[in-house]
DNA sequence: CACGATGGTGCTCATATGAGCGGGGGGTGT
DNA sequence: ACACCCCCCGCTCATATGAGCACCATCGTG
């Protein structure tokens, strides 16, 4: 260390190294052209450009001016070993206001990644419904109901026309039915399921290719599958461990589908087949989801997120642990 | 179009171009090992990368905390082709200071470039004055004194004692004499080279490999020598085109040397001896002196400069015209 | 004074990289 | 529908570049 530049080696030195840097970076000249014109060998055009580097005389930033913060994307991406993944900059003050930025920015991650040839699947949550509102253009392509829809009270949502929405934006067939997300008991779930639109779009879901979904965590308030549970069975699950919850999978922290109970009366995708599915979109937002975004991704159900940066950098820090 | 990226695609082109950037740039992995990692053509990633400068995602700065503006240093060495450059961020509020900090600067550069197989030159000018007072450390080398001193009214420099003092720091032998810069008639001055102290620093001055000057512009309190000649000779020198006057040498806007009675009474190093030193660095500040400046490197008499941001950016803007 | 440590330099050779080319593929105008 | 055009992609080949090595000067030390 301590080679010769920044702290020693005095001002010529480091003019020089700023000259060969500006030749290098700004105006892009080769190695070897600089070393002519400096009458350098190349490697000693080398080790001042590694020097410059190293010292901090060379600061290379990246970024870009707009809400999405590429960085911090590339770096969440990078960290969870994610597909793709959209980091907005948006201060997140009031949850209505960060689940239409995220809406928005996931339309256009989606409007970009869907081809002609994919299947899309969307799982039941505000935030996809807000991605679905946002939605402009799209490749047409088949729409696929994931889960049943579950409407918590005085919802103002037109959850149930999700499906429908982005087929229609789309231009592609909806695959959708009316049922809600979890019954009573598996008998009735059983008999659902062989409803004949929810045969026609359970028989699909084997063929998505792509999925969007939101991410719970299992807490009130993070999870609309949590609070239209009763007490009981909250408290049992969260004891067996579980901690997220991605359309209606309870997922623990490490990642492992919870089997309970509870899954017999779901209508929905399983765990199985959303591992199965190549791409699926996690659009979250909350601090409080950390964890629980964490374990969704180790699950392999989740694979790009679209969320802010303070979740982001939580993510990040609890990711280094 | 006009989406979000750099000019095409959406986010996920957006967050991929930044991801590869980073690996490139930061963390410094080559164009083939992240065209495997991403799964893309090393083309494709060297076309991210240039798509990822030329938009800007990807920004590159060159500077360093500091007194020392590398940035400017290099592009005005590059601008005028000199061989070594270091413009000092002072704000030129008061001469004292900045010719203080020009001092500081100037003996870093010294003591940096002389090796023990040169032989320094010393011009007379405050600012060589304030060189010398900031010189700690530098190579024991023969320090010859270029030029008679200059003592202006209520001078308050101990400028006799420039070259020895610097001998002294270099632990060298000092080559040095008293005389005046310019005398009365020419006679006075060959009488006075034939000096044996005198004699015997003009004859090392074919050997002086390096050498420090001033730089001063043809006008009132912009040159010693200029403000210690008779009215009538300043403007005769003035309309025979003067504008800059190095180590007594004066020189028109062109660069060229200007032959003049006052030549003949100098004691002092010629034009061409001048010339014929390999290095020789001026200390100038003040952008009252631009013109005058651009005219001493042009002149090939001064290649190397210590200078502040405000006249190092006027010598570029002057340069570009 | 001899010694090894140290750091800076330029070399060789395998590898990475850039410039320019041709070949689709999809959108567009008639 | 057809031809056309433009853009995007990956290839070839000459060149630039990096890793490691051997050499040399310098310097502190026994």
């Amino acid at each position: 260390m301590a080679t010769t530049n920044t702290g020693a080696g005095g001002p010529a030195q480091l003019v020089l190294t700023a000259s060969v840097a500006r030749r290098y970076y700004l105006d892009g000249r080769s190695k070897v052209e600089i070393a002519e014109e400096f009458a350098l060998s190349r490697f000693k055009v080398a080790r001042l450009l590694e020097d410059a580097r190293s010292s901090g005389l060379v600061r290379i930033e990246i970024g870009h001016p707009g809400t999405v913060d590429v960085e911090l994307s590339a770096r969440l991406m990078e960290k969870l070993g994610l597909t793709h993944c959209v980091v907005t900059d948006t201060p997140d003050d009031h949850p209505a206001s960060l689940r239409e930025h995220l809406g928005v920015a996931a339309a256009e991650l989606l409007s970009e990644v869907i081809t002609p040839d994919d299947v899309l699947g969307l799982a039941w949550a505000r935030s996809v419904s807000a991605m679905a509102t946002a939605l402009q253009h799209m490749a047409p392509v088949p729409v696929v109901q994931l889960t049943g829809a579950l409407a918590r009270p005085g919802a103002d949502d037109s959850s149930i026309e999700l499906v429908r929405d982005v087929a229609r934006t789309s231009g592609g067939p909806a695959y959708f039915f009316y049922a809600p997300m979890a019954v009573p008991d598996a008998a009735t779930a059983r008999a659902l399921r062989q409803q004949p639109e929810v045969a026609r779009a359970f028989s699909l879901i084997g063929s998505v290719t792509k999925a969007v979904a939101g991410v719970g965590a299992w807490a009130p308030e993070q999870s609309t599958l949590f609070d239209s549970t009763s007490e009981a069975e909250r408290a049992e699950l969260a004891s067996r461990g579980v901690c997220a919850e991605v359309s209606g999978v309870l997922i623990d922290i490490e990642g492992n589908t919870v089997p309970a109970g509870l899954t017999e009366r779901m209508i929905g995708i399983t765990a199985a087949q959303m591992r199965a599915v190549p791409e699926v979109i996690g659009i979250v937002y909350g601090t409080g989801k950390t964890l629980a975004v964490l374990a969704a991704v180790r699950s392999g159900m989740v694979n790009s997120l679209v969320t802010h940066s303070t979740l982001a950098e939580a993510l990040i820090a609890e990711a280094e642990r």
